[in-house]
DNA sequence: CTATGATTCAAACGAACGTATGAATCATAG
DNA sequence: CTATGATTCATACGTTCGTTTGAATCATAG
């Protein structure tokens, strides 16, 4: 019995949507794109995947394995050098999202292409793939909830939650890449080549995130506290 | 000559555009989709607009044509009272976020659907909507860029600007809505109800990006600079 | 009332979509 | 070599897409 599955093609597959789906979103990409981009048939992707829908899940399973069980191993071995002690806020930050950010080095992870696509697909449309994140991203959510809330212990859990969220919006901006960019600027950011520019990245977002989590809290006006 | 336009079917087809583009983006979102919920004829969108990307751009361009007005009218007045001193950074973030998010409170401009559209749109695959927003953005985007290269002497401006980027990052998110909120938290947000939540938000984003604004300039480890 | 131009309407267009089918081809086990 | 099951392939299915058409309806000007 032939029972070896055809790597290439599956990986061909995945590649292709992966970049795809990147530049066009879910909706604006069709079978038969990924399949011309990828060179293979057109029933290649139902006969290895399923559906279309199964393909994403597929291309995110593929990159966020890795890097959700990164995350838990940078924490695990943040929290045993701590030895009991709470982790430094900064750091638990730097676990969750210099993790991410560090991928965009590692091509063989997907690199830049893979974050770009993230940072695009949280806020997605697609009811299903939202969903579908948020279960795969549930058990190390809580960790690093977890982790904050004993890094600082005098933020009310419910500052600390919003501020990881707005934290997540901030780095997927910065990936969702230059195209966004174009908002702000219109000039080329100057003196610094690309490959400078990711290196620059990761330290300039990490300032701004840690400002963020750590300002003074809000005071809520007229009615409520 | 019966030359007076329908107001009400334009208005109509805006309004059933506006949360169906929302809910499912420009792609997830059919004409018969809109006109259904518009309850009006098929073809009225293309007779009214001329296509399904003329009705988006003007979608935007009703409720983005005030609010960039307004942001510009409020610095205005910000820069008179300083009288040739530099606004202070919290007021600059305040004009332009702040004006954004107020905007959720009034329903005659679109409340809080246009907020989780626009929320969404910022990281649209689609490049022509991309194309639009930076175009109908950039004078108010410059103008805001002068004032705090103004207000932050001695941060350089290429920071600022990064900055301003993680800014619109973190209050996209917030306004994309408590979709987007579901990968950080299962738990319904406690204590408050959905009227509390806007009214706590704004001090609770606003304190999060000044922090990141005013935070420690980063240093970048081995080459450059 | 009549004429005119704006608007609405039902119906259809061709193109593109995701998926399914059954035969052809391939690699391997026996 | 033959048999078997995995994979590839060309082709087609039924649906839905955005847009167009030409007639019907409406409101107003003269």
């Amino acid at each position: 019995m032939a029972e070896v599955r055809n790597a290439d093609t599956r990986e061909r597959i995945l590649d292709a949507a992966e970049r795809l789906f990147m530049a066009y979103g879910y909706d604006g990409t069709s079978m038969r794109q990924i399949t011309g981009e990828a060179s293979v048939n057109l029933a290649a992707v139902n006969y290895h995947f399923g559906s279309k829908e199964a393909l994403i899940r597929e291309v995110f399973r593929r990159r966020l394995d890795w890097l959700n069980e990164e995350r838990m191993r940078v924490l695990d071995r943040l929290e045993a050098e701590a030895g009991g002690q709470p982790v430094k806020p900064s750091l638990i930050v730097d676990a969750f999202f210099g993790t991410l950010l560090r991928m965009a080095d590692d091509e063989a992870r997907g690199g830049m292409t893979f974050l770009r696509l993230l940072g695009r697909t949280l806020t997605e449309p697609s009811e299903f793939i939202r969903a579908f994140l948020a279960h795969e991203y549930k058990a190390v959510m809580d960790r690093f909830k977890e982790a904050l809330f004993r890094a600082l212990p005098d933020v009310p859990k419910a500052e600390i939650v919003w501020r990881f969220h707005f934290m997540l919006g901030a780095t997927s901006y910065a990936i969702a890449g230059t195209d966004a960019l174009r908002l702000v600027t219109d000039w080329q950011i100057e003196e610094e080549d690309s490959v400078d520019r990711l290196d620059r990245l990761v330290p300039r977002l990490m300032s701004f995130l840690i400002g963020g989590l750590r300002a003074p809290l809000p005071h809520f006006d007229p009615p409520g506290q």
